[in-house]
DNA sequence: CATTCCGAAATGTGATCACAAACCGAGCGC
DNA sequence: GCGCTCGGTTTGTGATCACATTTCGGAATG
């Protein structure tokens, strides 16, 4: 069908990765609403593939929670409760202070810079009003910090977390409607810069809380 | 035998779900040892059924972390790092005493006694120098207490860290030759009765910590 | 005796098919 | 007008097959 030449750094993806890592991105990047119905012939005919690699990878992407199955099989984007959300933003709350700490001694300062810029990027998605850029670029700050844990299990369990959020990330965001960046990437920042663990953990802790506490469906 | 009140309890079982939960048992048990090599022919017909509900069940337990696909897609049980054990124990670390915390105020007297009684079950396991039956009954000890905690989404993340450990923990058993029960059980038990949090949660840490951190491949 | 090479066996991947169950809307009865 | 039923359609499930790739043991070679 389509050829492509490999640009990333994936050398070879089977039909069933690129399906895969298709749908992971657009759940993790609230492109899809919550409750939002797929099914397998669908996925597969989006993706180019039959059946078999679209069922691999929604069977995949279920045991990551980024997905839901009915009790008769049908497969949606999960629509959570109150409760769970609070649960899952507590364990962002307890994972991710712990990331940013192990990341701090290694956080170089070519890494704050880059955190820098992709928090302007993060306030340029806010200033177009465009949500999945929002999301994104978020992720991103908060995950090129964490990725210099070199805690790659823990890295792990946090991105699933992430993927259960991301349909409800989205619709957070235009319930929110922010016009402003969110104030405590600004002290994560200054306490990477200043070494201050216990303030970096604070920060981390309030930025994930923050945006998930009080404004539920 | 215990009901075992898994995040998912379909009453119906499709084939893959029963290749799935019997394969997850065996791993969680440690009846696999680590790099143990699986086919899914062998697979199916061990269960009974064809090679695609015995592909769909890899996939899954191989998202949870508990296989390993090498890069031509064998699959293996996985064979820890010292630092990837580490960085497990660390996880348990963060996450137990906060379910054990979550617990302490729905632990009523019958959980004290039924976690009481497998811990006696426990100790006849260690007695007897049977791995599997330890190991089954040190997670069930953990996993009732950690039922009352209410925290679905949490004890989902920790029981994949737990898949992860098991082919390591029969591994580490072995090695170890316990011939005396975990005194932290007690501890444990204690701080449960007295509604002491902090003793808790130091109680939890250190019977979680001790036994991964300082015997490792 | 160790090393390399080759071919048969084994293995994962993806496509296709048959089938039962679920779903959904139109039509009917009340 | 409203609820129920019934049919066609959609959907997930499991089996089977063809095929490319990997694996591995043994033979050939030095």
């Amino acid at each position: 069908m389509l050829a492509r030449p490999a640009l990333s750094d994936a050398p070879v993806q089977s039909a069933h990765d690129r399906v895969y890592r298709g749908l992971r991105q657009q759940v993790m990047l609230g492109e899809l609403a919550p409750g939002t119905a797929l099914t397998l012939r669908g996925i597969g005919t989006s993706f180019g593939v039959s059946m078999t690699p679209a069922r691999e990878a929604v069977r995949r992407l279920t045991a990551e929670g980024a997905l839901t199955l009915s009790a008769s099989g049908r497969i949606t984007t999960p629509e959570l409760s109150n409760e769970r959300i609070e649960e899952l933003a507590s364990i962002r709350a307890l994972l991710e202070p712990e990331l940013a700490s192990r990341a701090l001694r290694r956080a170089h300062l070519a890494l704050i810079d880059r955190m820098e810029s992709i928090n302007e990027a993060n306030a340029r998605a806010i200033h177009t009003q465009d949500p999945v850029a929002y999301i994104r670029t978020n992720l991103e700050f908060h995950r090129s910090l964490y990725l210099r844990a070199q805690s790659p299990a823990m890295l792990g369990l946090l991105e699933t977390v992430w993927l259960q959020l991301g349909p409800t990330m989205r619709a957070l965001y235009t319930r929110l409607r922010r016009t402003t960046a969110p104030p405590h990437h600004r002290l994560i920042l200054e306490a990477l810069r200043a070494g201050d663990d216990a303030a970096l953990r604070l920060a981390v802790r309030t930025d994930v809380t923050q945006g998930l506490r009080h404004l539920q469906v």
